[in-house]
DNA sequence: TGAGTGATTGACT
DNA sequence: GTCAATCACTCAT
C-alpha cells in the first residue's frame, strides 16, 4: 500500500493501523515523538462525533481531506488530537488517546511538568500538551510538515483491544476504541 | 468525586 | 440578538 492510501479506506481500520506507528512533532523547542497506543474512532452518524449535526465552523476540519490534522479546544481548557479519515466530505476522524513516549521525554517532562513517564501522555489532551500540538496544528497535512505520523507494520488482531469508548454521554455503548494490549501508557484500564 | 474553564449549540425573544 | 446547558478532560482532593 503507497504512503498516499493509509489514510483512506474505513475509519476503523484507519484507526487500528495507527496504532504501533508513530506520532512525530519538529517544535521549534526540539523533537518530540510517541508510539501510538490508544486511539478512539468517530464516525459520521455518530451521536458522539462532532460531525453528527452536520458541518460548521468548529468541526469543519472533520469534513476535510484524510490524513489532515483536527485539532479542537474543550471543557475551557483542553485540546485534543484527532487524524481526519474518510474521503472528503465525510465527517470521520481518530482521536488519538495515548502515546508512548519516544523522543523528547525531557522536554515532555518540561511541557507537563511531570516527571513519570507513563503520565506523559496517557490521555488525549495531555500527549497534546506533552507534544506541543496547538490550534495552529488544525487542518495541517500529517504526510508532511513539522507534526507527521510515520506509519509502522500495524499491529496484530490480538494485540489489539476493543472497548467502547471513554467520557462520553452519547453513543457510548459503541466499541470504537482500540488499544494495544499490556501498554502501561494507555489513558485507562 | 467534583471544580474549573470557555467554545459551541439550541431554544427562546 | 440573549441565555443556559452541554461537553470526546485533567487535576487535586
Amino acid at each position: 500500500m503507497t504512503e498516499h492510501n493509509h489514510f483512506s479506506g474505513l475509519t476503523i481500520s484507519v484507526a487500528k493501523k495507527l496504532l504501533g506507528s508513530i506520532l512525530i512533532h519538529d517544535s521549534t523547542e526540539g523533537k518530540t515523538s510517541g508510539i501510538i497506543v490508544e486511539v478512539e474512532a468517530y464516525l459520521a452518524n455518530d451521536p458522539a462525533s462532532h460531525s453528527y449535526r452536520g458541518k460548521t465552523k468548529r468541526n469543519e476540519p472533520m469534513f476535510g481531506k484524510e490524513g489532515t490534522a483536527y485539532v479542537y479546544f474543550t471543557y475551557g481548557m483542553h485540546h485534543c488530537f484527532n487524524v481526519v479519515t474518510g474521503p472528503k466530505g465525510i465527517g470521520e476522524a481518530v482521536l488519538i488517546r495515548a502515546l508512548e513516549p519516544l523522543e523528547g521525554i525531557d522536554l515532555m517532562k518540561k511541557r507537563r511538568k511531570q516527571n513519570k513517564i507513563e503520565q506523559l501522555c496517557n490521555g488525549p489532551a495531555k500527549l497534546v500538551q506533552a507534544m506541543g500540538i496547538g490550534k495552529e496544528h488544525n487542518t495541517k497535512d500529517l504526510r508532511e510538515g513539522k507534526l507527521r505520523i510515520e506509519w509502522k507494520e500495524p499491529p496484530q488482531e490480538k494485540q489489539i483491544v476493543t472497548t467502547t469508548r471513554i467520557g462520553i454521554k452519547k453513543g457510548a455503548e459503541q466499541a470504537l476504541r482500540f488499544y494495544l494490549t499490556n501498554s502501561p501508557f494507555i489513558s485507562k484500564k
